[in-house]
DNA sequence: ATTATATATTCCAATTATGGCATATTTAAT
DNA sequence: ATTAAATATGCCATAATTGGAATATATAAT
């Protein structure tokens, strides 16, 4: 029960272990994005880009939209903005 | 600049992203302990605990106090509590 | 039906994490 | 100086993650 449920945690936190995953997610803090935006944008393969949303999605801190040929993520999560500003300031200090 | 401060954060994350190591935290949210406490009160090897807390402590995320034999350790961030219960509700969402 | 475009999947080698066990280090007490 | 207790470190086999390259799938347009 109990240590299944760190199991879960420790599954979000692992999605987010990750700095290309976790610029992902500071550029689905501007709005909704298709992937080939991000491919844009973000310079990594289009199959790394892929995977890593699919990894984020599973954890689920994003969701996805179809429409034609696009497929749209967006954030899924609305408390990562007070917990980057606290990793920062955790940066800052030491 | 930019992607060294991902690779710092990922870092971080990647720390929390086992559930020895959530559960440390957790209960060091209860205040300071030493290992004996911790070795005690979870159920796992000594040096896999001791190894966990230095995991910890290297990423920034807790800190330590010797005080004779014992080492104390205790949180050094604030704000895992509201991004706890905000992982709580995406736990329970999916 | 063919082609083009957007996205996902598979395969793979290299690196890194995991957790157990034995052992080392440090401090205190006798 | 020895001993005991608390904590840390090293070693190791196994498992998981990483990111690249090639390929597959799906949708739309002609």
């Amino acid at each position: 029960m109990k240590s299944n449920l760190y199991e879960k945690k420790a599954q979000i936190f692992k999605a987010l272990s990750n700095p290309v995953r976790l610029e992902i997610m500071d550029f689905l803090a501007d709005g909704e994005k298709c992937v080939c935006e991000i491919v844009e944008n973000l310079n990594y393969e289009q199959p790394h880009i892929s995977k890593s949303l699919i990894k984020l999605k599973e954890a689920g801190l994003i969701k996805d939209r179809n429409e034609g040929l696009n497929v749209y993520y967006s954030l899924k999560i609305c408390c990562m903005g007070d917990f980057f500003n606290c990793l920062n300031k955790i940066l800052e200090t030491n």
